[in-house]
DNA sequence: CGTATTTGACCAGCGC
DNA sequence: GCGCTGGTCAAATACG
C-alpha cells in the first residue's frame, strides 16, 4: 500500500482560504496522504508529531496515476498547486476526489476527530488479522466517509483514511490556524479532551 | 421509543 | 464465466 506524506504547512486545493478553491472543480486528482502520529503522550502540540519522509513521498508519486499529490516543502508545493489550477483552467478532468490516510499510534479505534459518523459496515480484509470498519458522515449531503482499520504489522497503530471534503464546517470546534492550512479531513489531530473541554 | 450499531447479504470489479 | 475480495445495504438488534 502506498501513501503520500503529508506536512501541515501545504497549501492544499480544495482548503476553503486557498486560492485554488475558487477555480470551478473540473480538474481530476487523487490526494493520499500518509501522516505518521505517535500519539502515544496524548499532551503534546500535534503539529511535532508530524513526520515526513521525502524518499516515501517521492516512491508514492512515481507510483501515482497522473495525479496531482501534496509535496514536502511548501515553495515545490506551490508549484504544484499551479499546475493544479493549471489543469482546471484546461479543464482536463470532470472530477475531484481525495483521499488521506493516517496513521496513528492509539489504543482507541476510532478517535474523535469533531465530526459525527456513521457507522455503516465492516470487513475483515485479506491480509490482515484485524476488521476495517467503514464510516459515513452524518452530516446531510456531505458524503465523506472514512476507514479505520488497525496495521496488520503493529496493531498498536490505527490506520485511518478519510475520503472526500467536508461540505460543512467542523461542528463546534476551535482549530488551529496552523492546522487550517491543512485539507480539512486533516484536521483531526487532537485528542477527544480538547474537544470536549469547552463546555464544562 | 427513537436512534445508532451490528452483521450477514448483496453487489461490483478484477484476475484467472 | 467463476470465484475472490472489498465496499455497501438494510433488517435486526442494542442502547440511551
Amino acid at each position: 500500500m502506498d501513501y503520500y506524506f503529508a506536512n501541515p504547512n501545504i497549501r492544499y486545493p480544495n482548503y476553503p482560504n486557498s486560492a485554488v478553491n475558487m477555480l470551478p472543480e473540473s480538474y481530476e486528482f487523487v490526494l493520499s496522504d500518509y501522516l505518521m502520529l505517535d500519539d502515544g503522550g496524548c499532551d503534546h502540540h500535534h503539529q511535532e508529531s508530524w513526520s515526513q519522509s521525502t524518499e516515501s513521498s517521492e516512491k508514492a508519486a512515481s507510483e501515482a496515476t497522473g495525479t496531482f499529490h501534496g509535496a514536502t516543502a511548501t515553495s515545490e508545493n506551490d508549484n504544484l498547486i499551479n499546475k493544479w489550477e493549471t489543469g482546471i483552467k484546461q479543464n482536463k478532468i470532470a472530477k475531484v476526489t481525495q483521499r488521506i490516510a493516517f496513521k496513528t499510534r492509539s489504543e482507541v479505534d476510532v478517535m474523535d476527530d469533531g465530526y459525527k459518523w456513521r457507522k455503516y459496515g465492516k470487513k475483515s480484509v485479506k491480509n490482515s488479522p484485524n476488521p476495517r470498519n467503514y464510516y459515513k458522515c452524518s452530516s446531510e449531503g456531505c458524503n465523506v466517509k472514512k476507514r479505520v482499520e488497525r496495521d496488520s504489522d503493529d496493531s498498536s497503530y490505527v490506520i485511518t483514511t478519510y475520503e472526500g471534503v467536508h461540505n460543512h464546517e467542523r461542528p463546534g470546534a476551535a482549530y488551529y490556524t496552523q492546522m487550517s492550512l491543512v485539507h480539512p479531513s486533516a484536521w483531526p489531530l487532537q485528542p477527544a479532551a480538547a474537544n470536549s473541554s469547552s463546555s464544562s
